[in-house]
DNA sequence: CAGTCTGTGTAGATTGATCTACACCCAAAC
DNA sequence: GTTTGGGTGTAGATCAATCTACACAGACTG
């Protein structure tokens, strides 16, 4: 039920008087310090609940602690950030900190300001996924508030660090399309994937492993990258272009499952099915396993992710200095989405099917 | 690029030294108060920018306003509330107010803490969107802090909220079900449903229309009513048993996608197709467009309903007491997922399909 | 020339919690 | 009977802003 919502009204100053001590007496309670009485505990808990009393984070602000972890968060339209949250919130959901959501304004560069709005607000520690934000800044902010970074690759002595090991998983894809016969396979990628391989971005790591993939399967002129914005509407007008081309590709391994369901789309639109272009995607959202999507993909296990970036956090303000990188090891989920490739020149037929 | 981070470490004090004024003279400055020279305003602007002061939200707190708004979410993982948030974010991009999120943790009950947690906060003002809390509790807490509820119809004069027609939605929907000639219409609906019309709910609106539109059509016998929770893999297991049995409906009206798309999953699981059971569902999420979906489903305008919430939220904060309650009106979208029923007693057949 | 006004800037109280330093009391030790 | 000392509790400074009240200057008025 919870007891009355009090908005600040009531402070320490009125809890101590209810119990007839000093506010230095209530502030040790509610802190769990060092010399109380079980009698002066038990007066003071009484006042407090009796007068529905809660600290003011902002005041407790002021000196150290607000006992809040702040995570930002891109596109929050894209369902696998939620799976960090969910992960996150219950790693926290035993510790005394709650979790502050900053979504970044796709308006804005790459989440600094909401990633400042946290800061600003006096976060004891920040999660951050933006892939692009410069290193040298988190540095700097890491200076002066714990941070967790999922996502990137790159390793800093500041900060810690949550990753899925993209080169693995891209691999895996690779390994799959190409085992099923697939030669002329496109890369999907945004322009997080395009900023390159220094960037320690997935995408920019995924891209990566296309290309050795392709290369060492002696496909290396085959390679075919398509840059395309996040969204499921932009990646379908992207992807209806690509299959309009002559030689359009056999399989797409697209970066993100979100453009891997627009590339979907895209080929219901252009009148064919996965039997004439496979997809592939990267994430696992919970809709690739809808029996009228069944898409492969890769499974990031994001809870197993978002529940690692917070211990790390609380690690990290507990007082941990030296970094943690953690990766996670991605798995391939094979669906009907990707199939064997026709064989050249066969037309498209309209063929009997049951349930896929 | 966004200057240097710093955490606090700047203060006011610092600039006040700097640009050799007095500390109130950099409180004007930056809140644009009456009594700054233009000389003075230059050079501690200048002073600001030298340091990379930014003012401690904290401080701020302590007096008065933190120029942050709060938002309540629960279930982040339904694709719909995700469109609430960029239409809030987009409203509030103009303002100096920034919007934290507190998602409401499943285990603990609906939302106070996540609201109390915003409102231990500080937050100017807060749009909460989980409609079981108690209105008195809410009623309590608007007297504190403004308050714009997202989805409940009940109307308070202490509070301001923002509606979709749900009654006319869910009639929306009957009608097209009933014009198809679907008699056996079940209605899947989460347990906020079940909690009775005069919580406000809009699970229990929708439900209450279902129930008045079968009887309109002379089918009160025909009522059926499944609880199931919200998530996908849930409704799908309630839908399976439901489709088991031997009068199973012709048509499931779900009142949210997520469940929908369970159903759906179900019908597929049960070696049954659309032409079989009709499924509709509720919110117009993203991938219900998807051709290997293609849910019929009512468009909420979620992202106008985030919205307007924000606004209505800083119309409160700017002064305005007395309550605004605005509906919109949702829009039926009608897609392959509900057919006409196959005439009775006709089996189920394998049938050659092209694409959907 | 005294009095008033206006524009500009400052001093200092205030906000709610934390935390260090210290005071007090009663018991055990010498 | 003084000393030591652990256990409890309090006073008061502190954190970074806001905001009221006021001081002071120069210009204008009667």
């Amino acid at each position: 039920m919870a007891s009355r919502p009090s908005a600040g009204s009531v402070t320490i100053e009125d809890v101590a008087r209810e119990a007839g001590v000093s506010r230095a007496a209530v502030s040790k309670v509610i802190r769990n310090a060092y010399g109380v009485s079980p009698a002066m505990k038990a007066r003071v808990t009484e006042a407090i609940e009796k007068l529905g009393y809660r600290p003011s984070v902002s005041a407790r602000g002021m000196r150290g602690k607000t006992f809040t972890v702040g995570i930002e968060i891109p596109e929050l339209s894209n369902p696998f950030f939620p799976k960090l949250l969910a992960g996150a919130t219950a790693a926290l959901s035993g510790s005394p900190y709650r979790l502050i959501i900053a979504p970044a304004d796709p308006e804005h560069g790459e989440g600094y300001r909401a990633i400042q709005a946290l800061v600003d607000r006096q976060v004891d520690g920040v999660i951050a996924v933006s892939p692009l934000v410069d290193p040298e800044w988190l540095e700097a902010l890491a200076d002066h508030v714990p941070v967790v970074m999922i996502g990137r690759h790159d390793r800093s002595p500041k900060y810690d660090a949550v990753v899925s090991d993209d080169e693995d998983g891209a691999r895996q894809v690779m390994r799959h399309l190409l085992d099923l016969g697939h030669r002329d396979i496109a890369h999907l990628t945004p322009a997080a994937g395009l900023a390159g391989i220094e960037s320690g971005a997935p995408q920019a790591i995924r891209l990566a492993a296309y290309r050795d993939a392709m290369q060492e399967a002696g496909l290396g002129d085959r390679i075919r990258v398509v840059g395309s914005p996040n969204g499921q509407p932009e990646s379908r007008r992207v992807a209806l272009g690509l299959l309009a081309e002559a030689d359009r590709p056999t399989a797409v391994f697209a970066s993100h499952d979100e453009p891997a369901l627009g590339v979907m789309h895209a080929v219901a639109d252009a009148g064919l099915t996965p039997a004439d272009v496979s997809v592939a995607g990267y994430d696992d959202v919970e809709i690739a396993a809808h029996p009228g999507i069944s898409l492969t993909t890769v499974d990031q296990h994001g809870e197993r992710m978002g529940r690692l970036a917070a211990e790390l956090l609380l690690e990290r303000i507990a007082g941990r200095a030296e970094p943690r990188h953690e990766t996670v090891r991605p798995e391939l989920v094979v669906r009907t989405s990707t199939r064997p490739p026709r064989p050249r020149g066969g037309a498209p037929r309209l063929r009997a099917v049951g349930r896929t």
